[in-house]
DNA sequence: GCAATGAGCGTC
DNA sequence: ACGCTCATTGCT
């Protein structure tokens, strides 16, 4: 006797009487197998088979896991049904409204359903589920007065989410903004018209912040954080609580975009250009994809937030599918501090010779010591280390494109002979280059070192406290008394600063990523947005060349004007967001084969060796770039998912690696 | 001419 | 990792 349950006296199994055909996602990783596959519901398990639970199946003779889509009357399958050997549990751990969110993100990725569902819902914690059920959270009142009030169009924002209506904002927060209690006040007016709300943003330091404002508004029960340095009890146990409706708010990192938030009102994604938000496991998805597909299928509001605004979200602006939440000019003056910018040609080294040996100029020098001054810290944001040495323009720095396809160009070194600059993305050689900005036709090779360390400066400073942030030791805030605080972008610790200073910025700035200036102003703004305002003294002080249009939209704090100026520089270029594009990795003989055969719509672009190299022994890989309109982006992820399948069906033994909207092209 | 055996394939 | 098909083998 199996212990599959119910057998008549021949052994035979006896099916549920009402219903007994369960569509069911088994977890197969074949993409030709990417659909439910029906079986046959045994009566003894009638009860436990419902729509969400987990089973285990038998497919092609192995037993596997799978998550019941749903219970149905009669099985469309010609052939012979098999049956469900187990329910793993009752818990309905897959909600329709998961479901449909993660078959469109597949289908949005060229992915299979499996992949998203690993993203999407934990693994079983069996103790955990058999815990007494968290009380639910009381439903918290409305936020009265709000921050929101400095934002021209903020208000109706928050009464747009009170009356449950979806609306969809871009929010540029003000320097020195209170950004972790602004977006808590959002979340709290969703959750007290009886809504759910989801706010995902970059990092664990983050999380807290925003869960401590979110507590401090509406209650400790009020809030989950879902964050992937928890143990597996404990993120089981709080995703549960957030699936059986207990809490309605719910913080977290990138996975937590899928988090099945009870009747979501508000979707919630802080500094969208933080590449933190791109799952690097398939089929890739981003935080702003899944969410945005949330405000689509669930009806719910969705709110872009950060100092800076992305390319993406400028296009979401211009498309009208956005509105903006910005402050008026005014407003900005009042709270961003003076931003001076110095070039290297008006670099003048500090008179004091200690000053002198850390390299730092003079302007740099006096606005940290005049903060010191004041008993108030100094923020200076050094580079991280590797970035790949790339080509601009030796006159006006200008990061050196591709004639063809705009790609980065860069000396290929390969094979020992530096020979004539060639782009990284179709490989086309690059003979009489001639800078698009200045004309000149030289070129420098723009390397970037690990920045000037901890110790040199706190030789400029003597008897100052030095603390440095970033790499494996982040610090989550510093005192507001005199230090200097030596930081990583992204690992700043949060703290009122008298002065930043953002040094080899203008290497930053020419980083041969398409992605290069907005990453820059989004990394400086994100420092700068920690120093108090000028009228109160706070100075930043920015090492590049006040005349490139980045340096200038620091400056004048203009998140917005610098978006839709990168998208127009895009837009003629022909890149994403203005176009679609997928990348293809794999060997590149198979690159080769599908390149020739395989039948996608848009333009075929490289191979081109890999930016960024994977873990899996990919040795020699390369990578084909496909590029399209955005009006044809589906019809290309669908023709990406056709090859996949076709592959899998015919077991090629190569895998090749599909990203749509890849990050870094 | 035809059972016995095995490789290949789809996978409910 | 099962059960089906279809090809090959080996014996009459």
């Amino acid at each position: 006797m199996s212990s599959a349950g119910t057998r008549s006296r021949r052994g035979q199994r006896v099916a549920a009487a009402t219903r007994p055909v369960a569509r069911v996602w088994v977890d197969v990783a074949l993409a030709h197998l990417d659909r439910p596959f029906d079986y046959q519901v045994p009566a003894d398990l009638d009860g436990e088979v419902v729509a969400g639970c987990r089973v285990r199946v038998r497919f092609a003779g192995r037993l596997v896991d799978g998550f019941v889509d749903e219970r149905v009357a009669t099985s469309e399958h010609p052939g012979r049904l098999g049956w469900i050997e187990r329910a793993v549990s009752a818990e309905p751990a897959l909600s329709s409204q998961v479901s449909i969110l993660a078959r469109a993100v597949a289908d949005r990725c060229a992915g299979t359903m499996s992949d998203v569902l690993r993203l999407a819902v934990p693994p079983r914690h069996a103790r955990v589920e058999a815990e007494p059920a968290r009380a639910a959270s009381a439903r918290p009142d409305r936020p009265e007065a709000t921050g929101w009030q400095r934002y021209p169009r903020g208000e109706a924002f928050l009464g747009a989410l009170h009356d449950g209506r979806a609306a969809h904002a871009c929010w540029q927060a003000l320097p020195g903004e209170d950004w972790p209690t602004r977006l808590a006040e959002a979340a709290v007016t969703a959750a007290a018209s009886g809504r759910g709300a989801l706010l995902v943003v970059p990092d664990y330091r983050d999380c807290a912040r925003v869960r401590a404002a979110c507590a401090a508004l509406a209650g400790d029960d009020a809030v989950v954080t879902l964050a992937a340095d928890l143990g597996p009890a404990e993120r089981y146990r709080r995703w549960l609580a957030v699936r059986r409706g207990a809490v309605r708010i719910v913080v977290g990192t990138r996975a937590a975009a899928f988090a099945p938030v009870a009747g979501l009102g508000l979707a919630v994604l802080w500094d969208d250009g933080d590449d933190l938000h791109a799952e690097p496991r398939a089929p890739y998805p981003h935080a702003r994809l899944v969410l945005g597909q949330r405000g689509a299928s669930e009806g719910a509001a969705l709110l872009m937030a950060g100092f800076a605004r992305s390319a993406e979200t400028q296009l979401s602006v211009e498309s009208g599918w956005t509105h903006e939440i910005t402050a008026n000019r005014e407003a900005v003056r009042a709270a961003a501090p003076r931003v001076t910018a110095i070039g290297e040609d008006d670099r003048q080294l500090a008179r004091d010779p200690t000053a002198r040996a850390a390299r730092l100029p003079a302007v740099a020098f006096e606005a940290a010591r005049a903060a010191l001054g004041r008993d108030e810290p100094v923020l200076i944001q050094v580079p991280r280390r590797g970035y790949v040495p790339a080509l601009a323009c030796a006159r006006c720095r200008t990061p050196a494109r591709c004639r063809r396809c705009a790609g980065p160009l860069a000396l290929a070194s390969r094979g020992g002979a530096a020979g004539s600059p060639s782009c990284r993305w179709c490989g086309a050689a690059e003979g009489g280059y001639r800078c698009a900005a200045c004309g000149s036709r030289r070129l420098r090779a723009v390397a970037v070192g690990a920045g000037r360390t901890a110790e040199e400066l706190g030789r400029a400073f003597p008897g100052v406290t030095v603390r440095t942030s970033g790499g494996g030791a982040v610090l989550d805030a510093v005192p507001g008394r005199a230090a200097l605080v030596v930081a990583t972008p992204g690992a700043e610790p949060a703290g009122h600063y008298g002065a930043a200073l953002l040094l080899d910025a203008a290497a930053l700035l020419a980083r041969p990523d398409l992605r290069a200036a907005e990453e820059a102003l989004r990394r400086w703004m994100t420092a700068a947005a920690m120093v108090r305002p000028a009228a109160d003294g706070g100075r930043v002080i920015v090492v590049a060349d006040s005349g490139l249009a980045t340096v200038q939209a620091l400056v004048r704090w203009d998140p917005a004007g610098h978006a839709a100026a990168e998208l127009a520089a895009r837009r003629e270029v022909g890149l994403p967001p203005a176009t679609r594009m997928a990348a293809v990795d794999g060997p590149p003989a198979v690159l080769a084969g599908i390149a020739e055969t395989a039948d996608l719509p848009g333009e075929l672009l490289g191979p081109v060796p890999l930016p960024v190299r994977g873990d899996a022994g990919d040795g020699e890989w390369e990578r084909l770039l496909v590029r399209v309109d955005r009006a044809e982006g589906m019809a290309l992820a669908t023709a990406l998912a056709d090859l996949q399948a076709r592959r899998s069906a015919r077991k090629e033994p190569d895998a090749v690696r599909v990203a749509l909207d890849p990050v870094s092209v």
